[in-house]
DNA sequence: AGTCGCCATATTTGGTCTGA
DNA sequence: TCAGACCAAATATGGCGACT
């Protein structure tokens, strides 16, 4: 009885652990209200509990006013971002040479494509969409290439048809656009892979 | 001796209070990991102390791998935002009706692209994905469109030389590809407008 | 299942002492 | 002064049982 010491592990019974993390996250809520008090400092936290599904769940958090939370992750990201830009590569640049190198990519393709101001590489409005709406915008993106490719393909088609079974374009002997992959975007591994664009 | 009763107020005496603050600073951190590992749930606190000359100071937090902080505080914003945008309309009921309308328009083409198990209109893992990842997708599809857009030219640019001055695609008479506007693409009117995407 | 109290014990921490 | 170490009171919290 009493209490047996605690190994530092998740906690096997599914009881067990609820019950601890209620408890925990009251416990923890009050030392973080009591550091702030103590010490006159602003302080939050931020717990994830997942249901019993594996779904996601409400986070909790304190303080209690989102309010006041987001003001404090906010100053957290400002700080954040100032360190980032000290070190060695922020986001900005490292975007600027991506999309520097996809630049050069398509004018490999020798088109129009080249003008930098009427294809700008980054918009700022960007920054002002909710995650809703760029999830949205993603799924959108992904569709508008779906019908785009539907053209291209039909495009090939009467091409090929015209032109017998030679290679459909002179750019690319092999038939092998840029893919996804030669343009190294992060994450766009997954989104190929789901076939949210499939491969030229 | 021993530990006199703490009154829950700012401690007055600016030695005992730095003191104070290291040690439960300490404490608050390590409660933190505990929770998050005994439970399995994903927690961070972010501290802001000042220096006696009331000047912001770094912010102390846990974990200790600034992304994870941000991923934690990344989630808690979407979900603050979900539940303003959940007032009116469901959310996942307004995708699907949007999708089924983009499905409806791919379908008028009349191609293979209408085959709803190779094309998912929606991916949960786009749900996993953080702000600035969907950014950062939504910036590379929009560069990845423009890639695909210079090689419809080109194709077109070929097919029309083979073809003299006829119109270029059969499906399309008045050489009309469905436009951005006629998916009824939210935002994406924005995005054109910006020309990151410009029309075919 | 979920909640509450209880209680024995583990842990935290304010204050003090000690040694550079 | 400035860290630590130490100590004992104050807290936190596992496990249990009763109740819902």
């Amino acid at each position: 009885m009493g209490r047996s010491r605690l190994p530092l592990e998740l906690i096997p019974k599914e009881k067990s652990r609820k019950i601890t993390f209620q408890k925990r996250t009251m416990g923890l809520k009050k030392k973080t209200y009591e550091i702030s008090t103590l010490c006159g400092v602003d302080a939050c936290v931020i717990i994830y509990n997942w249901t019993s599904d594996d779904r996601p769940m409400e986070p909790i958090f304190w303080p209690s006013n989102p309010e006041e939370v987001k003001s404090i992750i906010n100053r957290y990201k400002e700080h954040s971002k100032e360190e980032r830009g000290l070190k060695t590569l922020d986001l900005s640049s490292f975007f600027e040479e991506r999309t520097k190198k996809i630049q050069k990519e398509i004018s490999k393709l020798g088109h129009q494509g080249t003008d930098q101001t009427k294809y700008p590489t980054w918009d700022d409005r960007l920054n002002d969409l909710s995650t809703d709406q760029l999830r949205e915008l993603v799924n959108a993106l992904g569709n508008k290439l779906e019908v785009i490719k539907s053209r291209v393909e039909l495009l090939k088609m009467s091409q090929a048809l015209l032109e017998g079974p030679a290679s459909v374009n002179p750019s690319y002997p092999n038939n092998a656009m840029p893919s996804t992959q030669s343009l190294h975007v992060p994450y766009m591994g997954a989104i190929d892979s789901m076939s949210l664009v499939p491969t030229l």
